[in-house]
DNA sequence: CTGAAAGCGCTAACAT
DNA sequence: ATGTTAGCGCTTTCAG
């Protein structure tokens, strides 16, 4: 069995008082008994408890990163990924442990789902379920909402300007010269969706271009399906020289089909995608998209809620991140 | 603040114990007294203290995946992310809550090393530190290996049979034909390395083709410095027709200089990579490689680890799983 | 089947 | 600066 505080007291002769002081305020000891604990700690193999103490500090030092069973696979997600990873690091930067999954809730033998208190704060990154977001606030566990916004007071919320995403990647399509621009809009949360949608009509509109509904297209945003569906359309004829794609996984699917269909990127068609996931640079030629700086969305994300687990007020604003373009091979 | 036992043991008129059975054991009570208390926590939204009750069973229903620092990223690399995607659905179906990080210890202020001890049990994934692990074992937590492997006494590790992949993977660019075959080795553990390498050599032997040292390298596995490497090969002349990429993104890299040298892909230069990462999917033509089945290393790493937190000893074997050749596009 | 009581290992007033 | 003491919320003997 490990040792805990009371051998450490026994064996270096201060009070477990002291002992738990060394670990937690080492500053309000006095150096020689520092010394003395510490020695003891090691030649014991001491180390603190961090459940019994999360049991009288109300602290586990955890926080979650909850994505939504819909949006599985979760940790494969090339657009949540790098998001996860930066949190990940802003954690462990602060000691905090993270812990990551989809459902944030048990299901307890009366069958009642309660959450699981066991988390300083939490992330939760696209879609959420209602209740679950009010049954944490209602414990007063600090929320931040990812890629996704609540009209809820003292809630941050970080996301993209999906329309300022969609006008970038549209107009830079109009100044190519394009004339007939197809879009493939992947079928994601109503919000995005009407952004991006709102976005790419908005540009048609403004540079007098028609919205041809044959060659708007919604579709799971998947690869082997975008492939399918641009499959289906060079074949239809008449095609469109370019398509404005509302995520990377579906221009690359796409390309895919254009590719094996003999057609050139981007001289016979031009492709736009969103997200700059690291597909954009795995295909050949790399893919024009819409850059969202997933580590700073990350980065703000974590610093929200860690401000809020440090006590203060969620200062609870909506923070959407300015999309940039960045021009690649097909375009 | 929110309701403890107590207050239930208060509203329904039963003994603090009686509650507690009836949430931890619900067949230990009676039917009418389970009735009463679920409508009493009902009613007082009250919800079992996780943290209290890992106090007094010594359990957290906590595991953890740590990736070594050295193979961040973690959550982005391809190769794990379907692993880790696997064991937090394994950990999920049994109550369990998935924390993921590569710093499982923290830092004491006596300037100690110490593991966190809040985890049930924990997975390393790749490299791994010996004395971690070994505090770990000491104190009586659970260790599985993924991808990687230790004599340890009852250590299980679940890892792939690299040489058997190297040796089918070469052997299929045999069998099509070329006798000018390279070799890009990803700068991977010395253990991987060596059994890639050796699978490569040993079939190369056995067919009687010459091992030509200026067309095998080793590299950081990254597309930009594959890219690179492959862009100086294609530059040298007299380049081999094949190479065995030890994995997929080293394989992807390369493709994206081949073609942007206007060579062919497989007709000029065939490829086969390693993992069967989604990578291999995303590029056109599709990628050739090996495959060690990551839905089957995740079940099993999580399968055993699962089984030792249920009491048992560990069955330490090490596991190797066989690779199979997936045929793409570019072979 | 239910209740009383004794902790799990630690921190946080409150004294000294 | 250090010690004393009273819990944190729960489970678990041990009785009844």
């Amino acid at each position: 069995m490990s040792s805990t505080i009371i051998d450490i007291a026994r064996d270096c002769g201060y009070s477990k008082a002291t002992v738990s002081r060394a670990f937690a305020k080492p500053e309000a000891v006095s150096p020689k008994a520092r010394e003395k604990i510490y020695a003891s700690a090691k030649k014991l193999n001491y180390a603190p408890n961090v459940i019994a103490r999360a049991m009288v500090t109300r602290r586990t030092e955890n926080i979650a990163f909850i994505i939504h069973e819909k949006q599985y696979p979760a940790i494969l997600n090339p657009f949540y990924s790098p998001i996860l990873e930066t949190v990940l690091q802003e954690a462990n930067r602060r000691n905090y442990s993270l812990f990551i999954g989809a459902r944030q809730d048990m299901l307890l033998p009366n069958n009642q789902f309660s959450i699981k208190r066991q988390m300083d704060g939490v992330i939760f990154a696209g879609e959420v379920d209602k209740p679950l977001i009010q049954a944490l606030r209602a414990q007063s566990i600090p929320v931040v909402l990812l890629n996704n916004h609540w009209e809820l007071e003292g809630l941050p919320c970080v996301e993209a300007d999906h329309f300022a995403g969609a006008v970038e990647a549209t107009r830079h399509l109009v100044r190519r010269g394009h004339t007939r621009i197809g879009l493939m809009a992947g079928l994601f949360s109503k919000q995005v969706r009407e952004a991006r949608f709102q976005g790419f009509r908005s540009v048609l509109n403004e540079a007098g271009l028609p919205l041809d509904t044959r060659f708007v297209k919604e579709l799971e945003p998947t690869l082997e399906v975008a492939d399918a569906e641009m499959t289906r359309l060079l074949g239809e004829g008449d095609c469109p020289t370019a398509f404005f794609c509302t995520n990377d996984t579906i221009a690359v699917g796409a390309m895919k089909a254009i590719l094996r269909a003999g057609r050139r990127i981007p001289q016979d068609i031009a492709l736009v995608g969103f997200d700059d996931s690291y597909l954009s640079r795995v295909v050949e030629p790399g893919l024009t998209t819409i850059r969202v700086d997933p580590e700073r969305m990350g980065r703000i994300a974590s610093e929200k809620l860690f401000a809020m687990i440090d006590g203060g007020e969620g200062a609870g604003e909506i923070i959407r991140l300015k999309p940039e373009l960045i021009q690649r091979g097909t375009t």
